[in-house]
DNA sequence: ATAATTGTATTAATGTAATAATACAATTAT
DNA sequence: ATAATTGTATTATTACATTAATACAATTAT
């Protein structure tokens, strides 16, 4: 259960740290459906943090439809399996995507990209 | 020869549009050793941003070793073939490391990501 | 019922990146 | 020599993201 902690001295700021972080926890099947989250006081104390920034975090988190909060009771995650699963397609769908742009304006081939990952994916 | 456009409206600034123009051009060699810059000044005007902006991207690219300027007589790009090959190669080569390391801490193995690369090759 | 806990909303403070204004210095062209 | 053009340096302004402080509202637990 949400095992994470904050770099306060790195340049990204708080919440996009423990935005990916959640992100992760929820992608990889860490958390799951159902799972409470801690509530926004308690992991801000955890954390070292402002409250407001693990409310605004979670509060992004629902507008994308993977929790659900209310008054009095907390948060929860929702986000079932297909969605999750989906979404974590769709993201490294779009991550090789934009690396294939990139590539091929530098004036990569599509063969020579296949190649500098092979080596990398065998070397590392 | 730099042939690019800034967009006022985007959320990415200006500085790093233009630096990312230029080197662009500089890395897939529509930009050679020996040819000059545009001035600080006449490429500003063009654009229709601050002299500074100019100035502090041209800065950073001497700091890479990428162009020499004097004063008085302008920037010139200095880098050689062998130099801007080598940069070019190693940029990819650091971004298909990120979207590798991404990928696993998603939790897809080497071989989900190999198939997805090529799908959208084909496709793509 | 009451207290404690939860999220919400509003406003303010802070820090910093980004841009701009202006004056200075070297080279080049006339 | 002089004017025009080039880069340099310093300082100030602006805008915005980030974070924080505080008060409010709903639910839950006692």
């Amino acid at each position: 259960m949400l095992r994470l902690s904050i770099d306060e001295s790195s340049a990204v700021p708080v919440h996009q740290q423990l935005k990916q972080a959640i992100m992760l926890d929820i992608l990889s099947e860490r958390f799951q459906s159902g799972d409470r989250m801690p509530s926004i006081r308690s992991l801000a104390k955890i954390l070292k943090i402002n409250p407001n920034t693990v409310a605004k975090v979670y509060y992004t988190l629902e507008e994308e439809g993977f929790v659900e909060g209310k008054r009095g009771s907390g948060y929860i995650l929702t986000a079932k399996r297909s969605r999750t699963d989906k979404f974590r397609e769709g993201l490294l769908e779009s991550e090789v995507k934009s690396l294939l742009e990139k590539a091929l304006s530098l004036g990569f081939t599509k063969k020579d990209l296949l190649e500098i990952m092979r080596r990398l994916l065998e070397n590392g």
